[in-house]
DNA sequence: CCGCATCCGATTGGATACTG
DNA sequence: CAGTATCCAATCGGATGCGG
């Protein structure tokens, strides 16, 4: 990527690096994620790992992970009413980015840190 | 960071993850970053490569990045004015997350385009 | 040449209250 | 239980014009 060419010069939305960042920018989204790695969890699950997270802003995060084909929503009605969620195979494919995000993350706050010498 | 215990349970700024994230997204910022990555550049230079990226953006972007030591801004007053800006070593270290949002995101593609095959 | 000052429309995240 | 419906303040990206 770095001096690929096909390089874009500005933002369009088939560009890859694009494509990934728009899979995990956008607030609690990461979260999310990471809550689904461990395995399928139904609204309220999330909401209990996630207590601070309002159900307008889960749904509006769940909503766009489907629509990317990134998570699957299997809804059984009645009542109460039932819902699980689990990332496909194509959401699976985000740990990689996830792992690497807590990693160059890191790094940076340890260059912080290092510039000002913990006395 | 899958499961590790000091998991965050809502987006702290001090979160790893949260760090890197701030540090690519917002718009136009990989592309920044990626005219950075070869070398150092003026704010005309940045410019003639982004051609549709306007001077507030373009200068809120770089601020952004200089406020959070990834690049450095070299003045060189009178005139005309010149101004140099280059990648900090902190910078330097967001190019294997660069990568990586490459990687993945040409993997979502494939992915999708597997679903319908190319006829 | 390198920005800053303004203004503006669109999007975002969050609070609150209500429904199948 | 699993959402939907409103409303609102704040932030964001972009356009345009001026100033050192």
């Amino acid at each position: 990527m770095p001096d690929r060419r096909g390089a874009t010069r500005r933002p369009e939305p088939g560009c890859p690096v694009e494509v990934a960042l728009a899979a995990v920018s956008g607030r609690w989204t990461t979260l999310v994620l990471r809550e689904l790695m461990h395995g399928s969890r139904s609204f309220g699950d999330l909401r209990a790992a996630l207590p601070a997270l309002s159900a307008k802003v889960l749904t509006d995060r769940l909503d766009d992970l489907c629509r990317r084909a990134l998570v699957d929503r299997q809804r059984q009605r009645g009542f109460p009413a039932r819902t699980r969620y689990r990332l496909t195979p194509a959401g699976r494919q985000l740990r990689p980015l996830l792992v690497e995000l807590y990693r160059t993350g890191d790094a940076l706050l340890r260059a912080a840190d290092g510039e000002r010498p913990p006395r």
